[in-house]
RNA sequence: GGGCGCGUAGCUCAGUUGGUUCAGAGCACCUGGUUUACACCCAGGGGGUCAGGGGUUCGAAUCCCUUCGCGCCCACCA
């Protein structure tokens, strides 16, 4: 078999994903191992494949492959999301194109378009999770809309609103003119804007007085049912009780008394117009006022707009001012920058609409899910800083408004069998809401055609917060094998900007409808961001294309780049810069397998220096490993994967390979071969989760496999004694081989000139590492002595004067002004420990351990100051 | 307006309970090196008043106060 001298990724990648996949390495059922779980943060199914997503399925693949290896049960459940409104909105888009309306369609028909869509587009992107080598149990991808799916949302729709936690409510809701559907308070989007404020008069009935109001919403005057004054502002006392007369449409309407009303902003009188503002509805309540709704459902104006009639909003606005402008009512207008809610799909500005709808009452339901993440720490957020962000929702958290006026979604399973709105059941089918329908009409007979089931769908969340447990089948058949084996869950990997959509409901569903938490750990990963900090969007044009990255770099080399500068919750300034280092580590490794592999191997004895090599490498890999297993444990995989970095690149191949390697030509011993092909197969396993495809590929050129030995199922190495004192020894011998290529550099010394090292003062116990000293520092020779040597270049390590005798002339007023310039600063650093320790109150209060390590200091200086100065007599 | 968090090397960030792993890492930069796995390389090096000011302490990047700058979340005054 010949070994390529460049790795190619695209070649290899698509080798091993296939081999992963017949051999079904990524299948999972229940058996006697101890289960990890991850579910998929479903991506919308008509979605691409984008950065964040890369980052975070990249996190999932790290974590499910380290719990394969450890020999768990792993299993990765994927899918995707209805995504109910941004899949809509595509959805008629595209019918546009076609000449298509929306609205010319029946629910039945427009859902066939949309299915249409999603088989073509659908799971496009589950292809591209593929290319990244997502090991994912294909077997079990599931989407939000599929028949088992819907039924379980059914299901819990109906078990709620038996519990009496669902209802129907008259409010106001956000309201997308576009979409013309409701959305969420966590799908409007605040933007800052800047606008107007139009100062308008009025006339107050019966008299010549006029009252002036300030609005940023001039056309919103036509639905005006009063206005209102703070009771205790005298400058409007008199007008009490009084009435005044809406401009334009003259309309009487009474001037209202309430504290709500601020008296400082703009006239300190305001107009109350209940149908097109939360508070002003509030307000309506509250004084009994009538509410006139002047819009269509897409933001035109209806009936009351007068002869604005079917125009836009905005259109209005300014046609109104201008005409109010020309009758005198408009008394000037105001630069004003206040915040606009637009909506999170569409963009346009939301309009604050009453409205019929579908409302869950959260407070009780919110109360296990606190408790587990803020109390108990069932659930942990990593990081933990999101707790505070958590607790602030949780503990204000309002009703979900939880139906959609869509029709991709589950429509909501209310039959209404009278003529008024408050005549439905609530049933998972139409049989069984025929039956309840006639107890509930004692009308029996009430006909299965005679139910007019509600147009509403269900909000995409109202699916996707079952996820974890309906992807199990949990919903359906609570006590199946699945749902017991593997709920609840392990981890779940997600977007801070989920964390309230989608994570919290997930808690929230997990303790109401299993009792149980459903996953343990929650890793909030950042935002994407472009290098000037922006966040990477398609609008902004700043994504860089996901797959033509993983074609130039190589899905491990993309792996890489993400995970280097990935703190959990930190956002990620992503540079492509860094995938290039990823694939620059992939060739590393490649080579440092490449020179292996090219030794010749014989039965010769095993250098010494081999030997303490191997000793020494064997030990560091375990500390590393357990820096390695810490920073896991912590979910700081960006630390795990810079920890086996330094390993392999300056451990491995710097130090260990260096060490033990013979010289050109010359064959390697059996006993160090086999030790180093073992350690390259550790560092392959616990590089694998990381960098997957390289891995196996190396893998299996090292040694022939059978499937079953395939690296992606074998072991996470165990963890071994560390022998510290070895360590600590090689430290120092390192130490000694940088002063000398240090001298050698600074001298010019050729490194293949060799030279002899003279020791004085040996302190250390570092002298079973002079072999390698040798080697790497090319010395001739090394001699212990107690007198300094003449005419030598001088270095210290700790308290180890070494002196490096060359054949060539040394310049000795250098010598002497370096060796002056060292007294110096040690001086001086003595004179500070001095101070310190003659400090009464340090000694006295600082711990022992403290003082005795400053008492160290000083004995250190002036050891070293002797040595100095007897190096100085020598030279001069 | 209310709440949370941040400011450490040119860049991106580590820095647990104040004290020898306290001033660190990776990248970038500078210098030297190509017959010998890798120039996607090797060796060496420079670089920071830890945002500013004040305080507590024997001792502060770390704790407190304050100023400046930045980010996020919540609520949204017409």
């Amino acid at each position: 078999m010949s070994i390529p001298s460049k790795y190619d990724a695209t070649q290899v990648e698509q080798k091993w994903y296939d081999y992963w996949m017949k051999h079904q390495y990524f299948q999972s059922k229940p058996d006697e191992r101890t289960p990890y779980t991850i579910v998929i943060p479903p991506p919308n199914v008509t979605g691409v494949l984008h950065m964040g997503h890369m980052l975070n399925n990249t996190i999932q693949d790290v974590l499910i492959r380290r719990a394969r290896l450890q020999g768990k049960n792993a299993c990765w459940v994927p899918g995707t999301d209805h995504a109910s409104i941004a899949t809509e909105a595509k959805v008629v888009a595209k019918l546009k194109e076609q000449g298509i309306d929306k609205n010319d369609l029946s629910r039945d028909e427009f859902m066939a378009h949309a299915w249409d869509w999603t088989n073509e587009y659908g799971g496009v992107i589950l292809k591209q999770l593929q290319k990244l080598g997502c090991s994912c149990d294909w077997d079990r991808t599931k989407f939000t809309l599929d028949d088992d799916m819907s039924e379980s949302v059914i299901s819990v729709f109906v078990d709620l609103f038996n519990k009496g936690l669902i209802y129907r409510g008259y409010r106001m809701v956000n309201w997308d003119p576009k979409a013309q559907t409701t959305l969420s308070d966590e799908e409007v989007i605040y933007e800052e804007r800047q606008g107007h404020l139009y100062y308008i008069e009025y006339a107050v009935e019966n008299s010549d007085e006029r009252l002036t109001i300030a609005t940023t919403r001039p056309e919103t005057i036509l639905g005006d049912s009063a206005i209102c004054i703070h009771p205790n502002d005298e400058r409007f006392s008199h007008l009490k009780g009084k009435k005044a007369i809406v401009p334009l449409c003259n309309r009487v309407i009474p001037i209202i008394e309430d504290e709500y009303v601020d008296v400082e902003f703009g006239t300190g009188c305001l107009k109350v117009t209940p149908a097109h503002d939360e508070n002003d509805k509030v307000l309506g309540d509250k004084h009994q006022l009538e509410i006139i709704d002047i819009f269509n459902a897409d933001a035109t104006l209806n009936s009351y707009g007068l002869h604005y009639e079917g125009k836009d909003r905005f259109v209005v606005r300014k046609e109104i001012s201008k005409e109010l402008e020309a009758k005198g009512f408009l008394i000037k207008t105001e630069q004003h920058t206040h915040k606009v809610g637009t909506s999170e799909r569409t963009k346009v500005v939301i309009e604050p609409r009453l409205s019929d709808q579908w409302f869950l009452k959260m407070e009780d339901l919110a109360k296990p899910a606190i408790d587990a993440v803020l109390k108990n720490d069932t659930v942990k957020l990593f990081p933990k800083k999101f707790d505070n962000t958590y607790r602030h929702w949780m503990e204000n958290i309002r009703d979900w408004n939880i139906s959609r006026q869509l029709f991709w979604g589950q429509q909501i399973p209310a039959y209404y069998f009278g003529d008024g709105e408050s005549d439905f059941v609530v049933a998972k089918t139409k049989e069984e809401a025929l039956k309840l329908a006639r107890e509930k009409s004692q009308n029996l007979t009430l006909q299965i055609d005679d139910l007019r089931q509600d147009s509403d769908v269900l909000d995409t969340w109202f699916s996707s917060w079952l996820w974890p447990i309906s992807v199990f089948d949990g919903i359906r058949n609570p006590e199946n094998e699945d749902i017991n084996y593997y709920y609840p869950t392990n981890d779940l990997v997600t977007g801070p900007d989920i964390l309230f959509f989608w994570v919290a409901r997930m808690i929230v569903a997990g303790f109401e409808f299993k009792d149980e938490k459903p996953f343990e750990n929650v890793y909030l990963t950042g935002l994407v961001r472009d290098k000037q900090r922006r966040k990477m969007s398609k609008s902004l044009g700043n994504s860089p294309d996901a797959l033509q990255l993983i074609d130039r770099f190589g899905a491990d080399g993309v792996r890489v780049g993400l995970l280097l500068s990935s703190a959990a919750g930190n956002d990620l300034l992503f540079d492509e810069a860094l995938c290039q280092q990823g694939k620059g580590f992939g060739n590393k490794i490649w080579n440092a397998f490449r020179l292996i592999q090219g030794w010749e191997v014989v039965e010769i004895e095993q250098p010494k220096y081999a030997k303490i090599a191997l000793e020494w490498y064997a030990s560091k890999f375990q500390k590393v490993l357990t820096e390695i297993e810490d920073h896991f444990e912590k979910y700081r995989l960006s630390d795990a994967l810079m920890s086996i970095y330094k390993l392999i690149w300056d451990d491995f191949c710097s130090w260990l390979l260096e060490m033990i390697k013979p010289t050109y030509g010359a064959p390697i011993d059996q006993k160090t071969y086999t030790a180093v092909v073992d350690i390259l197969e550790e560092n392959l396993k616990i590089l694998h989760p990381f960098m997957p495809f390289l891995t196996e590929e190396i893998w299996h050129f090292l040694k022939p496999r059978t499937p079953k030995e395939a690296l992606i199922v074998s072991s996470w190495p165990a963890a071994k004694p560390i022998n510290s004192s070895l360590l600590e020894n090689f430290e120092f011998a390192s130490e000694v081989i940088s002063g000398i290529r240090n001298l050698r550099k600074q001298k010019q010394i050729p490194f293949k000139t060799a030279v002899e090292l003279h020791v004085i003062n040996n302190a250390s116990s570092a002298q079973n590492f002079d072999d390698l000293i040798s080697k790497l520092g090319n010395i001739s020779l090394i001699k212990y002595t107690t007198s300094s040597v003449d005419k030598a270049f001088s270095f210290r390590v700790k308290s180890n004067e070494y002196f490096m005798v060359a054949d060539i002339a040394i310049d000795l007023d250098a010598e002497v002004s370096k060796l002056e310039e060292e007294l110096k600063y040690t001086k001086g650093f003595l004179n500070s420990v001095r101070k310190k320790l003659s400090n009464e109150r340090f000694v006295s209060n600082a711990p022992e351990q403290v003082v005795a390590s400053e008492k160290r200091k000083e004995a250190d200086a002036l050891a070293k100051i002797e040595t100095i100065e007897a190096s100085l007599k020598n030279l001069k």
